[in-house]
Parts: C-alpha cells; sequence; structure tokens
RNA sequence: GGGAGCAUAGCUCAGCUGGGAGAGCACAUGCCUUACAAGCAUGGGGUCACAGGUUCGAGCCCUGUUGUUCCCACCA
C-alpha cells in the first residue's frame, strides 16, 4: 500500500539509498539475452587521475539517459565503464608525489617507481567511479575496465605487432613535436597552438667570399646554433648570384651553403631563410631534398648540447637571450619586429613545445584512413549533429603520421627488442627472449610506452573480449551503438576508435557519434582549474540533488553546443523535481488503490480523455525525439506536461471530484491520477532516475522497479480528439474569468456567480464543477440567452462563450471598453492575417489540406470571437 | 589560408520535417485557494543581426553582408 512522502523532496536521503538498491538488484548488469536487442555504449574512459566535473556530468548524464531509456524498451542494454590509465597525467601527479620526498623517478629506476604508480591507482584510482555513481550512472560495473588491466594490454600487444607485421608500423627519425617539461614525444594532436606575442629577429649572415652579407629573419633565433644552410626561392632574382655560395654563420663561425627553393617565399621577410634541418620540420624537408647537415643543438629537456659552442648548458630562453645580445654586439642583429605567433604548446602543461629531430615510431595512417573515410562516407557510422562528419573527414583526409611513442614508464611498453650482437629489432606478441634473427639473448627491450591513445583507440572491442574473437561479449555486443563524447576529441580518440575498429575487427565500432559540447561558465569561458572558475558537480549534487543536475546538463541546450552553467538552473530543476514530488503526495494522499488499473472507458470524463488524449501525443513525441537523440526536446516537453497539463490543470480539475460526493467520479479520478503518474514516471525516469523510482516505489505498482519497467506506448484507444477540444473551450473559459477578475483586482476569496452564455451548452455543463472552483464561482449557471441584468455585469469572452458574473460595483467601463478594443484590434489582426491567406488563390491550391482546415477553423473562431467582442461592446456603450 | 558554429524577450537559451514567436530566470500585480510560497493566478516585454532570393507561406531553405566564437593548416 502507497507510503507517505514528507512534504519536501530530500535527495540526499534518497539518493545512495536508491543507487544501493538498484546496484544489488542487479539491474545494472546486462546478461546476453538472445531473445533481447543488444544495445551497447562504452565510456569514455576517464583519467585515472581525474576528479568529476562538469564534462563528465554532461557525458555521463547524457549517456545513462539513453541507456536507461533503451533498458526500459527492452533492450539488452550495456553500459561499460572504465578507466584510462593516462600516461602522462598520472606519471606526472606520482613523479610530483616523489618530489616531496626528495626523489625522482630515476631514483626509483622503472620496476620500483611502476610499483608506485600501480600503488596510486590502487588508492585512488576508484575515486571517479564512485563520484560517477553520484551521478546515477546505470552501468555494468562488472565489466569495468582499465586500459593497463590484462587484456587491453594484450589486444594493444596484438595490435602493435600485427600493424608492424603489416608494415602498418615503423620506426624513423623524424621532426616530432618534443615537450621539453614532460620529456617525451607528442603527437600532432597533442599539441595546442596559442598566438602568443613574439619578435622576429633579423639577423645578418655574411657571404664567406666577402661579396656582401644575406638577412635572415626568424622567430627563435636559439635554433641558429643548428643552422645547417640558408634557403632562397629559385626565382629569386635578388638573390640568384648567391645561390651555391657560402654564408658564414654569426657566432658559431662555420660556413653553412646556400640554397634555392620553393619553400622560401620571395615576399615574406627578407626571402631570405635560415635552414634548422633539426629544429624545424619545414627546413628538414628542405635539408632532406639538398642534403643539408642534421645538428640537434637541444637535448631533451630543451637545454643547449654540446654541439652549442659556448652555450651549451643554457636554457632554450636563457640561450635566445644570450644569442640575441651576443648578435646585437657583435653588430650581427639588423633590427627586430613585433611579430604574433602560433606557438606549439603542450597540452598537458601547456609548456612550449619544441620541435625535434627524434627517433620515434609512428603508425602509417595513409592505408588506415580509407576504410576510416569510406565508414563514414557511406554512413557507417554517423555523426550526431551531422556538422561533426566534416570535423571527422576533413582530419582524416589530411591525417599524417601518427608518432605513438613516448618517453615515459607507465604506459604499454613497446614490445620491440634490440639485439647488442647483430643489430636486428625483434618485435613479438611474446616476450621476447633471444634476437629472433642471430638467437642471441644480448637484447634489450625499447624502453619507450605507447601513446596512451592507442590503448584507448582500441576501447570499443578490448573491453568486450576482443582479441578473443570468441568471446561471448565481443560477439554478442560489438559494434557497439553510440558513442558519446564532446568535439574536444574526435581527433584524439574517436576518429582512432574507428580506423582501429574498421582494421582489427573488420567493422566501424558504432554507427552513431552522439557530439555534445562544452561545459563552460556562467561568463561563457572554459572552466579550469587556472582559472579557479569550475563548478564541481559533486557540490552540486549536495546541494541540490543529482537529478537537478542531470536535468541542467540536458536541458536548455542543443546537441553540440557549448552550454554555461548556471547555479540558478539546478535550483529550477530542484524545484521542478520538488513539484513531482508534491504532485505526487496529492495523488497518494488521495488515493485508496491497492492496484493501478484505468476506469473503464464508460467512466472516463471529459477532463480524464483530455489528459490521457494529451499523455498520448506526449508518449508519441517523446519517444520520436528519444529515438533522434533530441534529449533535450524530449525532456522538456514532459517537463511541460508535468508541470502544466498534469499539476497546474488536471489535478486542479480532480480536486472537485476528489473532495466531492460522487464516489464513482472519486475513484475514476483516482485511476486517472495515479495511471498518468505512472506513465510520467517512466516517460521522466531517463532523465531524473532517482526521484522517479522513489515516488514509483511507493505508488501501487507492478514490477520490481521503475529502472526496468517498460517504456510506456502509445493507446489507441486512448485517444480523445473531442473530449480534447472540450477541455480546451472550458479552459479558455476559466482564464478569461481569471484575467477579468485579476483586472478587477477581486481576490479569490470573493466568489460570485458566473453565468455561461454559450451555443455548445452539453461541453460547458460538463465543466461546471471545474469552473466553480478554478474561476472562484460561488454557482455556474450555463444557458442559450443572457441572464437577467447582464448589462450591468462585470463580462468576458472566448470564442465560443460569453461570461458574466454579477459585480456592477467593480466595473469600469472606461477601461473595460479599452481592453475590449485591445482584444478586437488583436482578433481583427490575427482575422486579416488568416484571411488573407484563404484569399490566395495559391494557398488553397497548394498548401496541405490540414493546414487549409486548421486555417479556416482558426478564422471561425477569430470570427466568433470578434462577434462576442463587439456585443459586449455595445452592451457597455448603452448603459 | 580552409572549415564550422552562433546572432530570437532585460539575461541565458529552446524552437525537431517551412504553416500559431516559446521556456527558465528577472520584472509588475494579486493570492498562505486543505500537493507544493522551492508555490498559485494574471500581466508587461521580441523589426527572430542586416540585405536580397526561393515559396501560396520563411526564425527555419538559398545567396551575400556585418558582428562574434571555435577548429584545422600555416606564417621563417
Amino acid at each position: 500500500m502507497a507510503r507517505e512522502l514528507p512534504k519536501t523532496y530530500d535527495p540526499s536521503d534518497v539518493e545512495s539509498r536508491l543507487y544501493k538498491f538498484w546496484s544489488e538488484g542487479g539491474y545494472f548488469h546486462t546478461q546476453r539475452d538472445p531473445e533481447k536487442k543488444p544495445f551497447t555504449i562504452v565510456m569514455p574512459p576517464p583519467n585515472v587521475t581525474g576528479q568529476l566535473h562538469m564534462g563528465h556530468a554532461m557525458d555521463a548524464s547524457l549517456q545513462d539517459v539513453l541507456i536507461r531509456f533503451k533498458r526500459m524498451q527492452g533492450y539488452a542494454a550495456l553500459w561499460v565503464p572504465g578507466v584510462d590509465h593516462a600516461g602522462i597525467a598520472t606519471q606526472i601527479k606520482v613523479e610530483e608525489e616523489l618530489r616531496k620526498e626528495g626523489l625522482t623517478r630515476y631514483d626509483l629506476g622503472r620496476e620500483a617507481f611502476l610499483d608506485r604508480v600501480w600503488q596510486w591507482k590502487h588508492q585512488y584510482g576508484n575515486r571517479i567511479v564512485e563520484q560517477q555513481k553520484k551521478l546515477g550512472a546505470s552501468c555494468d560495473w562488472d565489466r569495468a575496465h582499465f586500459t593497463m588491466d590484462e587484456n587491453c594490454s594484450n589486444a594493444v600487444r596484438e595490435v602493435f605487432v600485427s600493424l608492424y607485421e603489416k608494415g602498418l608500423i615503423y620506426k624513423g627519425s623524424r621532426i616530432i613535436n618534443w615537450c621539453p617539461n614532460c620529456v617525451t614525444a607528442l603527437s600532432d594532436a597533442e599539441v595546442e597552438y596559442v598566438d602568443k606575442p613574439g619578435n622576429l629577429w633579423h639577423i645578418r649572415y655574411p657571404l664567406a667570399d666577402g661579396s656582401g652579407e644575406v638577412v635572415v629573419a626568424t622567430t627563435r633565433p636559439e635554433t641558429m646554433l643548428g643552422d645547417t644552410g640558408v634557403c632562397v626561392n629559385p626565382n629569386d632574382e635578388r638573390y640568384a648570384h648567391i645561390v651555391g655560395k657560402k654564408v658564414i654563420l654569426p657566432l658559431m663561425n662555420k660556413e653553412i651553403p646556400v640554397v634555392a627553393d620553393d619553400y622560401a617565399e620571395m615576399e615574406f621577410g627578407t626571402g631570405c631563410v635560415k635552414m634548422t634541418p633539426a629544429h624545424d620540420p619545414n627546413d628538414f624537408e628542405v635539408g632532406l631534398r639538398h642534403n643539408l647537415e642534421v645538428i640537434r643543438v637541444l637535448d631533451d629537456k630543451g637545454v643547449v648540447n654540446e654541439l652549442g659552442g659556448k652555450y651549451e648548458g643554457l636554457d632554450r630562453y636563457e640561450a635566445r637571450k644570450q644569442i640575441v645580445a651576443d648578435l646585437e654586439e657583435q653588430g650581427y642583429l639588423v633590427k627586430i619586429e613585433a611579430h604574433a605567433h602560433n606557438v606549439g604548446t603542450c597540452y598537458r602543461c601547456h609548456k612550449d613545445v619544441e620541435p625535434i629531430i627524434s627517433a620515434q615510431w609512428f603508425v602509417k595512417m595513409k592505408p588506415l584512413a580509407e576504410e576510416a573515410l569510406r565508414v563514414v562516407y557511406e554512413g557507417e557510422t554517423k555523426f550526431v549533429p551531422e556538422r561533426f562528419t566534416k570535423t571527422y573527414t576533413n582530419w582524416m583526409e589530411n591525417v599524417r603520421d601518427w608518432c605513438i611513442s613516448r618517453q615515459l614508464w607507465w604506459g604499454h611498453q613497446i614490445p620491440a627488442w634490440y639485439c647488442a650482437d647483430c643489430g636486428h629489432m625483434t618485435v613479438s606478441r611474446e616476450d621476447a627472449q633471444v634476437c629472433e634473427k642471430c638467437g642471441s639473448s644480448n637484447i634489450t627491450r625499447e624502453e619507450d610506452v605507447l601513446d596512451t591513445w592507442f590503448s584507448s583507440a582500441l576501447w570499443p572491442f578490448e573491453i568486450l573480449g576482443w582479441p578473443n574473437t570468441e568471446a561471448e561479449d565481443y560477439k554478442y555486443f560489438y559494434p557497439t551503438d553510440v558513442l558519446v563524447t564532446g568535439y574536444d576529441i574526435i581527433f584524439f580518440w574517436v576518429a582512432r576508435m574507428i580506423f582501429s575498429g574498421c582494421e582489427h575487427t573488420g567493422k566501424t565500432p558504432f554507427h552513431t557519434v552522439l557530439i555534445h559540447g562544452l561545459v563552460r561558465d556562467d561568463k561563457g569561458r572554459k572552466m579550469s582549474k587556472s582559472l579557479g572558475n569550475g563548478i564541481d558537480p559533486l557540490e552540486m549534487i549536495e546541494r541540490f540533488g543529482s537529478d537537478a543536475l542531470r536535468m541542467n546538463m540536458l536541458t536548455s541546450n542543443s546537441p553540440g553546443n557549448d552550454m554555461r552553467f548556471y547555479v540558478e538552473r539546478c535550483e529550477a530543476m530542484r524545484n521542478f523535481a520538488n513539484k513531482l514530488w508534491n504532485a505526487s503526495r496529492y495523488v497518494l494522499m488521495n488515493l485508496d488503490l491497492e492496484e493501478n488499473t484505468l476506469p473503464a472507458l464508460a467512466e472516463l470524463e471529459t477532463a480524464d480523455k483530455w489528459i490521457l488524449s494529451k499523455l498520448n501525443t506526449l508518449i508519441t513525441d517523446v519517444t520520436e525525439n528519444m529515438d533522434k537523440y533530441e534529449m533535450g526536446i524530449a525532456v522538456q516537453k514532459i517537463y511541460d506536461f508535468i508541470w502544466d497539463s498534469y499539476c497546474d490543470w488536471y489535478i486542479e480539475l480532480t480536486k472537485s471530484r476528489l473532495y466531492g460526493e460522487d464516489e464513482k467520479s472519486k475513484l475514476s479520478a483516482q485511476k486517472v491520477l495515479l495511471y498518468v503518474l505512472d506513465q510520467i514516471l517512466r516517460l521522466m525516469h531517463p532523465f531524473m532516475p532517482f526521484i522517479t523510482e522513489e515516488i514509483w516505489q511507493a505508488i501501487p505498482h507492478q514490477g520490481e522497479a521503475l529502472i526496468v519497467a517498460q517504456w510506456p506506448k502509445y493507446r489507441q484507444e486512448l485517444s480523445f480528439k473531442a473530449e480534447e477540444s472540450a477541455m480546451e473551450s472550458i479552459m479558455n473559459a476559466i482564464r478569461a474569468v481569471r484575467n477579468r477578475r485579476a483586472e478587477m483586482n477581486v481576490p479569490p476569496s470573493k466568489k460570485s456567480s458566473l453565468y455561461i452564455v454559450t451555443t455548445k451548452p452539453e461541453v460547458f455543463n460538463t465543466g461546471v464543477g471545474f469552473m466553480t472552483r478554478l474561476a472562484y464561482a460561488e454557482e455556474v449557471i450555463v444557458s442559450a440567452t443572457e441572464p437577467e441584468g447582464h448589462e450591468s455585469m462585470a463580462s468576458c469572452v472566448t470564442h465560443d462563450a460569453a461570461l458574466y458574473m454579477p459585480m456592477a460595483q467593480l466595473v469600469d467601463v472606461d477601461k473595460e471598453l479599452a481592453r475590449i478594443a485591445k482584444e478586437k484590434e488583436k482578433a481583427e489582426k490575427g482575422l486579416a492575417q488568416i484571411t488573407a491567406k484563404l484569399n490566395n488563390p495559391g494557398f488553397l491550391a497548394k498548401a496541405p489540406e490540414n493546414v487549409v482546415a486548421a486555417e479556416k477553423e482558426k478564422a471561425a473562431k477569430y470570427e466568433s470571437l470578434l462577434k462576442q467582442l463587439s456585443e459586449s461592446e455595445s452592451r457597455l456603450r448603452s448603459l
């Protein structure tokens, strides 16, 4: 039997209890079921170092809505969670800890350091998981994965070796992005370009034969230590005579050649470019074409090395200062020009990245991109919103080889072994004991580990059991269905999952990529630690409840757009939760039912049919919106239905029945109230799981839990168009009376008789009870003719009724006339618009029938409203 | 240089396949009406950035303009 609910909803009490209830009930665990269709989402694994932020909250809310929706629709809905080992981030964190003890990772050595990281992982790795649970995430925690656990490591190993065997992974010396602070190589995607003010230093390089000089311009003067040439455009007549000659590199006092290459633009600067093949990707290319020497002058920490002459030991920025000073002193500096330019920075530590030549491992991307593009071109994987398709294809079409090696210890160590005897490299699925070529056991393993994203790229299939293609989960759940993530990691992750899935499983890993925007602060700025403008989702949950936070994430925002976070909106959603709570209290405190059944159709009254019919429409609309991933629109419709239709109208309409004497009417009202509430709770559950489950458990229900209850369906027999229209008539009349009374400043406590003159007495007669209550009437008299003395009564009209209240002393005739004039004007304008349409032969000929019919109906309503208004007007004038 | 988003009420934003301009917050007035003052009722407030075009009909589709934000590439 129904339980009594407290007066205000207290989420903190409810949420942890219910999460436990779901968890212990096993509702999160998804069984493979041949009778059901699978629906699978893999969660973007948060960093093991992570703390829940608004981005996670957005991500998780969307995924949970989808999963709960599909679960209720009867799918074997699986949401697989997991955590990412986050190579750089985690290593940095642990190194920081070590630093407090005065140690570095080198003091510990690789093995001990890794032990330390694992220790850290065991201590803190579960933090983010616990936080996700607070959001209500209905993940299958039994299937949780970590990117460094055994199966993921196997998958990584398999993929690496197989790509290597196919010739799609190679090791080579290239210019890569190097972070001197994190001391590792980065991929192109991991570099963020930032506009920074800088200078263009113009430097004089004298010709070796003393016949003159050239002036070069550079933004990084310190790289001149590694200059091995000067480049001019072959068509540049100014410099034609010096091509092939040598210039003297200032400070280093060495001769370097002048070469001609299209790369040099005649219009830019002086048209002369210094070449530093070891520290600039373009220079490197030019160097290859012209056989320039490659001299690397910076070490791994960005400090000038022994090839930098007297500048050895200086940090790159100190070296720059010193070099500029020396150039000036020695008369080589021509001028300094302010020049803003884009500087690459590390996406982890935000320090400037240094392009450096280095031996690294790469994935050859062109061959892999082909299929990854095809599946998107041909719609096997679709982006929602569609515009992100272009972001993806543009990137994939121009993709460059992926630098996958990192000079870290924490991560998947590359399975390559170098033979000290014959120099051969063994790449192997099993840990190599001997060189596969010469059999020597004098081999050492590659120290580098793989880019974290290399393992994340395999996420959708590695967590389902791959590389074991016979794994039951893999066979049943793969390919997955929808991937939900922010647009900021399309390149990092989505793109790489798609080509990895195509290459290794032969299938694109998901058919839909649902992209959401970033959560910003109330001023539109990115939330960040350094700005200190982040809002903690956990604090919001504590203050307003998880449901309110989720609703904030899901409403007032369209897919793919950024949203600003307003605490006020959490508050508004908390208020909504309370509204739903109190509506439920109302239903429960007036309920004498043991079970939820609708009355026989014959016992349904107009208001019942109205709300049931509206509910039907809602169910259809919401389901359609959900199928199109328009969660925001869907939830807005439910919200409006609950607050407006159900609370403000239907509940009010039932009061006269519940507090009245007609037992039959009372009972049917109870049944309909309960039925509709139950359906509302189901529709709302994916969005606000906690409060809906809590209420649902308190009302008479069938089944164990709302989380696994069936999603509502449209019921043809509960569609009542005539009653919808009748209720509209009654509601309009009520609104008109309230409006009129408000205008006259009549308090609700002052009741009056209400005369309704209408040609549809059958409609208004069914509404007498409602009108008595909601239009503050003493009594309601419906008739076809005006009541005695109506000339001096307060009045108002709708399109199908004239309403009179004997409150003559309150009527201000002039004010009244003004109001009527205003209403008339509005109606006339409306009518004129429609008449114009209806007089347009083109409209009649080309517009669809139902549109024309609707316009005609509107015109008729306007006409009768105008007629009513005119009558009121002339009556007032005759007073 | 290439691509994309945004411009709708005082603020923040919805507006799905073209057919009545909406919500929340804020504002004004009146209400402790036995679910809810975290509430109820009523009201004020918009040239849908601008200019063209398509259409019977445009906030929505097309072209251009302006402003703004972002992504990619690149600028020695």
